[in-house]
DNA sequence: GATGAATGAGACTTCATTCAT
DNA sequence: TATGAATGAAGTCTCATTCAT
């Protein structure tokens, strides 16, 4: 059921796994206890469910974006803030959940499994936009496309979990981090 | 009791908040239940310690490498190369606690600013460094010293929590994070 | 539905009382749980039918056997060695369900004043039996042929509940009974 | 806490293991919830203590009474009747609980081995007193006096718990087995 | 009649915290 | 000051039963 699903998104994102109770989630869902177990097999499952309708989502949007991109042949500045912005924006909506399923949930081998390969997937979609910007250095290109998408996951987490408005506005931490991925990504290769 | 923080740092980092309990603590501590509560409040109490240590911590680590480099004279790109691999080393020793205290834990409002205050002064300090650096771009050095803390930060973290070796090797990954912190503070201002 | 009562004697046997819930019974039947209770009141009315039939069951192979015994002219030592065979065989088919009726469930007392009553029917029958030998002691022959038959019972379901092959084997056991009922059949009344 | 037993042995005898809750044996035993759990890890935990006090208990029973009828050199009908009478005083105090542990509860391994252990050396206990009585076959003792042991145990825990004393007063059943023990023990043995 | 999704009381169990010793 | 047995609120989950379709 989607309602207990969503239900369970709110009730995560305010308390917590621990403390995001059964209990409180039927009750947000409109459900009675009963009936959340029977569409879900215990409070672990509907964290995994919720984990890989993340996943899932997440590889849609890095399409969408993609697509977009293609079609509107917008700049690579352009481009990547267009991407900054939409991740902050999503992590702003939910800030804590996407944590709390990755650190607070037990989760299965298999979906863990699932997780690390949709984020070299992720680096894959990217690399295959940004080969098509000549500015873009090739070489190694998945590796520091792999890093471009921790980076820009972390990082909008992490200011849109605990923003420092008052020291650097939204804006500007946006503007910084597409700077640094633009120069990241065509600066000449550097040989340890 | 430092005994207590150091016997919580190790239960929290191998159960998770929830899962670690106060009697678990105490007795990894070696005292019984009775004593912890003689020197802490609550469990919230501990966790809040914790934090502050942490956030203490990190405080000096990030002055002792400053100071180190401003002796050593190293070159911008071996002192970044330095500041990645001590923290993903540390977050390595310990991949969960960091988040699990900043996540997991009601923080109160005193700690919470003390936490944004002390990456503000971590901004500042990197930044004294790098002044010294002639190869830095010093226009909004504060705020883009604010944006590589964050990245080495929540960059190493999730390296240190999630490694996807077969993908990106370790050195490959630092490496990568160097280079793209090196074209950030060495590159043109753009604008918007 | 005596499909129900089937599944119900199955899920019983194989889960226990307790743990043999409604809807496993109503899956294994075939119906709906909707259905089930539209023939049964509740789960204990499912017990105590089953124990109805199983004393009605119960009294109809006692009676077939006493009807064998006396067209076949059996020796008394073959009669018996017939008896304890068969209850013996019937409890190994089903060696929990019996205990479960008789132990677990509320029986009302309508249906526990009909078990007694079954007993003592069952005694009598066995008596009418016996009487027909010259060698078996005919004083006291009801009382002798209640504890004969709750003998039959007792060991025959223990043996089957919780066999000991290794100590003593199925063969062996059924001989050794037959042998002790016999003896106190033909043995001379003792006064206290 | 012998007091939790106590109250866990009340408790299933009245309500059986599933309704057994362990609420109500913490009340019963004066203690919280809390504490139950501190003393015993499960509600199968006690229910398993509860089996392991009674084979032990059992186990003395059996040599008190081989003791004092070696002592007073009781005659065998005595020695009988004085066992029987036991037995059935003895599941006349508790009918149901002896069943529960052996039928409800979901029983390890080791400890079913220690119950079978048990009634084999029970019969061996009881082999090595009736050798005594020069009226006793001795040809095939042991698995004579495991059908014994099997009878008292079974045939007492039947009357205790579904008494018919209408029927049967129970000094007369006494009487009965006693008698069908004696014949049994006392005749000739059985050739198939 | 048949269905089965929904219900919710109540079961077992955990763990932060207290307090008499 | 240190102890640790005792507490009990609160959590997850089960299952007999109902009732709208």
């Amino acid at each position: 059921m989607d309602a207990i699903l969503a239900a369970a998104a709110q009730v995560f994102e305010a308390h917590g796994y621990a403390a995001g109770t059964t209990n409180r989630i039927a009750i947000k869902a409109g459900v009675s206890i009963g009936t959340l177990y029977q569409y879900f097999s215990s409070k672990e499952a509907i964290a995994v469910a919720l984990l890989e309708q993340h996943i899932a989502d997440t590889g849609h949007r890095l399409h969408e974006w993609v697509g977009h991109m293609v079609v509107e042949q917008h700049s690579l500045s352009e481009a990547l803030n267009d991407y900054v912005t939409d991740m902050l924006e999503m992590h702003s909506r939910q800030p804590r959940l996407q944590h709390i399923l990755l650190e607070e949930t037990p989760i299965p081998e298999r979906v863990h499994q699932a997780l690390l390969e949709s984020e070299r997937q992720a680096a894959k979609t990217v690399a295959g936009l940004l080969r098509l910007y000549p500015e873009v250095r090739q070489s190694g290109l998945e590796h520091t496309c792999f890093v471009v998408v921790q980076s820009v996951e972390s990082l909008t987490h992490r200011f849109a979990a605990h923003p420092d408005d008052e020291f650097i506005p939204r804006a500007t931490f946006v503007n910084e981090v597409v700077t640094m991925l633009l120069a990241y990504l065509t600066c000449e290769a550097r040989h340890e």
